[in-house]
RNA sequence: GCCCUCGUAGUUCAAUGGAUAGAACAAGUGCCUCCUAAGCAUUAGAUGCAGGUUCGAUUCCUGCCGAGGGUACCA
């Protein structure tokens, strides 16, 4: 792995340092952008110059003779570049020899190990069930979708969970929004609440009960909330599972007041004097605990606000025992977790491992003109809608390319054309050409099993190709300790633009036998790489487009 | 007002404090007797403004301008 020459060169690097008496320095040891710097470079000489007060290349050319007196086997070349940069290449051959480890770790080249016998909860959408999943769920959605991807790559145990407020005034306004509709089927005058839903979907519901129910039912009966909260949930699950997206646990808000956690932890607040009454209202002394302002945590109404069953839920969480817990929440909940962490950390809990993803939010464009969404007012586009017009890889890659912190714009009118050009048709033309390849080499039976031999590939474009193929364990670990899917989103494109080029000047299956049986291996291996890419980022990988 | 995020090419987005700021779409020009032209090659085009830290700033800090979100009883 390219990780064990990094670590051979930093200490013949360290040694060098201690030798000559230099101060110790963070310095980096990274792969440059342009390939003439070599594989990998180094700054430490730019850092060293203040302290030894001599210009940066003198010292970077001392290190790099010293280093030069002692060469590793895998480096062929130490070279010294303005403003002070040393560079080293490593034996091409090092990098053919990593074609047999790829084909050999297959599925598995890319994973690691940091997250062995270790478990994670990452909790997303969490929509409420009072309408449709919207674009702006699906953000949430593939964010944390992916993200999870990423952590059972690195060895975690995950569990994708999904979080809702079941007893809070939505629910209710919902409920109430579906009775009045189905009086009014009755003849009934409309009497929708304040704030009630708008939407169609809650006239079918309401339809769906009268066909079910008949016509003699109460008013304020329970019928009217449980219909529409299993109708809403259905139809959210099938959503989700248009976008291939399944949860392990479902947890609602309703378990914490039944199962008595809420009082347990009102009490507790209590008793450390962080809860007191104003004006008809409980409050949480948050700002005794560094914060800003105090927190409502029961309304006037008597009703709690929605922090309460929060924290509970999240203290639930931490009392599972995951060594990893990471909320995904869209902009608008940014003000809210710091509260819930408070109150955690002031009950003694240990918040270090809750990690929150906060993703901007995603701006609809039609005819040009911003949309607004909203599930109450039924001005939104739906996530089902998106995907029947588009596909689930184009919307799921969509989400991705980007950083969850880019307020991204997304043109609906422009959205199914765009799909024929979308990006990800880049990537998975890429794997359907190899695949294409394979199977006109097993026509021709070409066979791997006899071995081939790597040092035929002297191609410029194979070379570029293979040095990249290798790091795509590092960009895998760059993603995990990013939390970002655009790090692994962004390689691919890469990779498959290499492929791509690779593509155009060398033919695999060629008159002489040896040099098509590496060109195969180099193929297959990339066909590796690509398809293990695509399963993190949760898109197909055709066999032929 | 205050807090969070963002401002990069005509447009949508990239870029662990590094070397000549990358793609895609849109515009121009080439390349299919050859494993899929959903491709390749090539031209033109960008870091909001003003300071600061640094050998080096798209990246860090301050101010201003602009966009989105939040702002004590919606979630």
């Amino acid at each position: 792995m390219m990780i064990e020459i990094k670590n051979s060169i930093i200490k013949s690097v360290n040694d060098v340092l201690s030798a000559l008496s230099y101060p110790e320095k963070d310095y980096t040891l990274t792969p440059p952008k342009k390939s003439k710097f070599g594989d990998l470079s180094s700054n430490i000489a730019l850092l060293l110059a203040k302290d030894l007060k001599r210009s940066p290349m003198d010292i970077a050319k001392l290190i790099a003779d010293k280093l030069k007196s002692d060469f590793n086997e895998n480096i062929s070349n130490i070279s010294v570049t303005n403003p002070g940069f040393i560079n080293f290449k490593i034996n091409d051959d090092y990098f053919r020899s990593q074609i047999k480890l790829i084909l050999n770790s297959s599925s598995q080249y890319g994973k690691g190990n940091i997250g062995n016998s270790k478990t994670a909860n990452v909790e997303f959408v969490s929509a409420n069930p009072t309408g449709p999943l919207t674009v702006g769920h699906g953000r949430n959605a593939i964010l944390g979708d992916t993200v999870s991807n990423i952590l059972e790559w690195q060895g975690y145990e995950v569990t994708r969970e999904y979080y809702f407020n079941n007893a809070g005034r939505q629910m209710r306004i919902l409920a109430e929004s579906v009775e009045a509709r189905y009086f009014e089927l009755l003849g009934e005058d409309l009497n929708m609440p304040q704030d009630g839903y708008q939407g169609d979907y809650i006239i079918k519901i309401a339809q769906n009960i009268l066909d079910v129910e008949g016509k003699e039912l109460e008013h304020g009966t329970d019928i009217f909330k449980v219909t529409a909260e299993e109708t809403m949930f259905n139809k959210i699950k099938n959503s989700l599972k248009n976008l291939e997206i399944y949860f392990d646990q479902f947890t609602n808000e309703k378990t914490f007041y039944e199962n008595g956690d809420i009082d347990t932890f009102m009490n507790e607040l209590r008793d450390k004097d962080l809860i007191y009454e104003k004006e008809n209202a409980t409050w949480f002394k948050a700002s005794s605990l560094g914060k800003t302002q105090d927190k409502v945590y029961i309304k006037s109404s008597g009703e709690p606000t929605y922090r309460v069953p929060d924290t509970a839920y999240h203290r639930d969480k931490i009392k599972r025992d995951y060594d990893l817990i990471i909320d995904v929440f869209g902009a608008d909940h940014a003000d809210a977790y710091p509260d819930v962490i408070a109150a955690l950390e002031a009950l003694g809990h240990n918040t270090n491992h809750i990690k929150i993803l906060i993703y901007q939010f995603v701006t609809l464009l039609r005819d040009g003109q911003k949309v607004k969404m909203s599930t109450r007012k039924a001005d939104f586009v739906s996530l089902d809608d998106l995907i029947d017009q588009v596909g689930i890889d184009v919307v799921r890659y969509f989400f991705i390319m980007r950083s969850m912190n880019s307020h991204l714009d997304f043109d609906l009118d422009l959205a199914s054309d765009q799909s024929d050009k979308n990006p990800v048709y880049y990537l998975q033309y890429a794997h359907a050409r190899i695949c294409n390849i394979i199977s006109r080499a097993n026509d021709l039976e070409f066979a791997l099993d006899d071995g081939f031999d790597p040092s035929y590939l002297r191609h410029d474009e194979e070379l570029n190709l293979l040095k990249y193929m290798v790091r795509f364990p590092e960009f895998v670990n760059i993603a995990y300790e990013n939390l970002e899917p655009q790090n692994i989103a962004n390689y691919l494109q890469e990779l498959s633009a290499r492929f791509h080029k690779f593509y155009n000047s060398c033919r695999v299956i060629t008159d002489n036998m040896e040099l098509s049986k590496s060109r195969l291996a180099i193929v297959k291996a990339a066909k590796i790489i690509l398809a293990n890419g695509f399963n993190i980022l949760g898109i197909s990988a055709p066999e032929r487009m």
